[in-house]
DNA sequence: GCCAACGTTGGC
DNA sequence: GCCAACGTTGGC
């Protein structure tokens, strides 16, 4: 059974239509233990992730993705050049592993984070309860829910 | 732009 | 290993 997740993103910086324009990307840039353990030790290929703007106008769950690859080095964190560089990390222990995932759909009924709040069935949602947290796990019942409102 | 919540760093 | 100081995230 694949399980579901949660990946935040903000739009300005790329976007759910910057994924469909590209088919496939690898998730780079997560420069948080938590979140990179996730992505190390939990994270499958097959998995489906929910799509989530974050830091925008309208913060929403805006579309679906799947994982394709695990294990996969983020080389920013060796470009000095790069947001995402890492000084401490090096190529023999990289310290920042990541996922591929590939686009599948935009959610015609984006569900904003105040439909989040709002809704029962949503109280325990990571979003709510961790909200910093930047790759976060979605129970099936959860997926069943945002997958029915998102239609 | 503010600020609450949370994560990280570094001195001890 | 504690914890104060500091930095970052992200909703509003």
């Amino acid at each position: 059974m694949p399980q579901y997740w949660l990946f935040k993103t903000e739009p300005d910086e790329y976007s759910i239509d910057d994924l469909a324009r590209e088919g496939e990307c690898l998730w780079e840039g997560i420069r948080n233990y938590q979140a990179r353990n996730r992505l190390r030790d939990e994270v499958e290929v097959g998995d489906l992730v929910f799509i989530y703007h974050s830091s925008c106008a309208v913060p929403a769950v805006v579309g679906l993705a799947e994982v394709t690859a695990t294990g996969c080095v983020d080389d920013a964190q060796f470009n000095a050049q790069s947001p995402y560089y890492d000084s401490k990390s090096t190529r023999e222990a990289p310290r920042w592993v990541t996922v591929r995932v590939r686009y599948r759909e935009h959610l015609p009924n984006a569900i904003t984070l105040k439909d989040i709040k709002s809704r029962k069935s949503f109280t325990d949602m990571e979003l709510v309860t961790r909200a910093r947290l930047s790759i976060q796990h979605v129970s099936q019942k959860e997926a069943d829910e945002l997958l029915k409102q998102g239609k």
